[in-house]
RNA sequence: GGCUUCCUAGCUCAAUGGUAGAGCAGUUGACUCUUAAUCAAUUGGUUCCGGGUUCGAGUCCCGGGGGAACCA
């Protein structure tokens, strides 16, 4: 023991708990306290009226992330959920008692004030505080709010010091959470209901992914996380919701990459007496919707590509097989029926520079030519139309050409966005395409869904939409990660 | 999973293989309308972890951890 104090100066955690225990040596405990918010920031700020200083009263709260001290008075702004207000806090006014306690705050510090609104002579408006109380003590620094936070994987980790910090991320993640909010009002206004369905399933169907699984000990059997929510919603139009959506997470046992995240979320409507030209119509009015009432405007500058996307109007159509015949400068569709066809399609890939894999089936060399070719070209808003039925083994079959099928996929920003179909609802055909399934990406067969379909399924039109995929589109954002408040990183030890 | 790359003070970043630094934040002081406030002084390092090479390693090599980009 030394009777020389330890410097503690360097520390600002030290420095912090030291204020802290000061405190509750005197009888104050922040963490015990609360005070009032009559208003957030901006809506306090919009009260104040030209040429009346020190009249309207406000209850305002948040975060110190500014301090100026100028001696006898400081200048401060602190932060909510609507942005920053600053506060005056002057020796006169609120006593030198309290003007003492004041000056101990740190950044970061969570603060209730009330006083009264004026406007500085530099034209800020500013409450002018009576009376503040600490309600919480930040122990830890935040990370400097000049240049922000940087490091990626401190973003991720500790997303809160981002939203406090770094602006752009804030109003984007905020930004989704209208767009998310947007897309029920359009839905709701066309009397569709809102439902949940399970995540844990005992078969993993309505798309082609490698599923999570998990188990449960009562029931003493494993589960899978679900990787669609087609198959339930379906059951639900044959129950006779005629107009169902749900918006909830999947998931899906894969890589990570800037379009991936193992769970996201995904919207899914079905539509009865309706099909794929019904939902069209349907993506347009909740994109349009969103760029009305969110975004305020209809075009947006493509982050990737400099190119504007312009949303508004009528969005262009165009068939699968016209798209490949285009990219590859020959008539590659004409063969497709002849035995010719697979060798055509794998020299055609093989020309623009693709590596086929030799168990391919044509269908995915010929897909490959479209994911990699074609889609990422697809800037402006695009129904991709007639694909091959290979492709979704869900989908009704064409009339005219049985080896098609009426669906669309919509693609924008070079991303598959929404894929749509006029949904199968023919059990026999449904069995058949189950079990003629081929190639790498295959769906699992729901033999009671099958038997829901027996029992008579209305006609319909179903959609998925990648909610994170159309935020990053809508928002700018480069890598999913941004879209997604918490993204799933490798679990790690306390830092 | 493969390849490339990054990890230094609370934050943002420096440092030919040769004494680990700056700005902000922190601490002390001045200032009763500041705007990245200003002025003066000043503290602060397990350079992600573990080995190795070297007279000497933040830097080079090997292994591990975590992140990012590209590919699969």
């Amino acid at each position: 023991m030394s009777d020389i104090p330890q410097d503690i100066t360097h520390d600002q955690y030290a420095v912090r708990l030291q204020k802290l225990q000061d405190m509750r040596a005197a009888g104050f405990d922040p963490f015990r306290a609360n005070c009032e918010q009559t208003y957030f920031s901006a809506d306090a700020m919009k009260l104040h009226v030209e040429g009346q200083d020190n009249i309207v009263a406000v209850k305002v709260a948040g975060r110190l992330v500014v301090i100026r001290d100028m001696g006898k008075s400081h200048f401060v702004k602190i932060f909510d959920q609507q942005g920053q207000i600053q506060l005056y806090v002057k020796k006169d006014v609120v006593g030198e008692e309290t003007y003492v306690a004041f000056k101990k705050l740190d950044l970061g510090d969570i603060i209730g004030a009330e006083g009264t609104l004026f406007k500085t002579k530099t034209g800020e408006i500013t409450v002018r505080v009576e009376k503040y109380t600490l309600v919480a003590k930040a122990l830890r620094p935040l990370p400097g709010n000049w240049h922000g936070l940087a490091d990626p994987e401190q973003i991720y980790r500790q997303r809160y010091l981002d939203l406090i910090v770094n602006p752009e991320s804030r109003e984007r993640l905020m930004l989704r959470s209208r767009i998310v909010a947007s897309v029920r009002r359009t839905l709701a206004e066309r009397q569709f209901l809102e439902v949940e369905t399970p995540v844990l399933e005992g078969v993993a169907g309505g798309a082609a992914a490698r599923p999570f699984v998990t188990h449960h000990n009562a029931l003493g059997t494993d589960f899978f996380l679900r990787i669609a929510l087609e198959l339930r919603l379906k059951r639900l139009l044959v129950g006779g919701y005629d107009r169902v959506f749900e918006l909830g997470r999947i998931f899906r046992n894969e890589g990570i990459s800037r379009k991936h995240n193992p769970e996201f979320t995904m919207l899914e409507v079905y539509q009865a007496y309706s099909d794929f030209r019904g939902m069209m119509v349907l993506i347009r009015a909740i994109i349009q919707d969103i760029c009305r009432d969110v975004l305020g405007k209809f075009e947006l500058v493509h982050t990737a590509s400099g190119q504007v996307i312009n949303f508004a109007g009528e969005w262009r159509e165009a068939r699968y097989f016209d798209l490949i015949n285009e990219a590859v400068g020959s008539k590659l569709s004409a063969l497709r029926d002849t035995p010719g066809y697979r060798e055509a399609a794998i020299v055609a890939a093989q020309k623009l520079g693709l590596d086929v894999h030799a168990g391919w089936e044509t269908f995915e060399v010929v897909n490959e030519i479209f994911s990699k070719k074609i889609e990422p070209a697809l800037i402006q808003p695009t129904f991709v139309t007639h694909l091959p039925k290979e492709l979704c083994p869900l989908a009704k079959l064409n009339r005219e050409d049985a080896g098609l099928i009426d669906v669309f996929e919509l693609c924008i920003g070079g991303m598959e966005i929404a894929p749509a179909y006029s949904e199968q609802n023919d059990p026999f055909v449904q069995r058949e395409m189950f079990l003629a399934q081929a190639g790498e990406d295959q769906q699992k067969m729901d033999t009671d869904f099958l038997l829901a379909l027996e029992h008579g399924m209305p006609p319909a039109g179903g959609m998925g939409v990648g909610i994170d995929r159309l935020c990053i589109l809508l928002t700018g954002a480069e890598s999913i990660r941004d879209v997604i408040l918490f993204p799933s990183l490798r679990p790690t030890g306390a830092k």
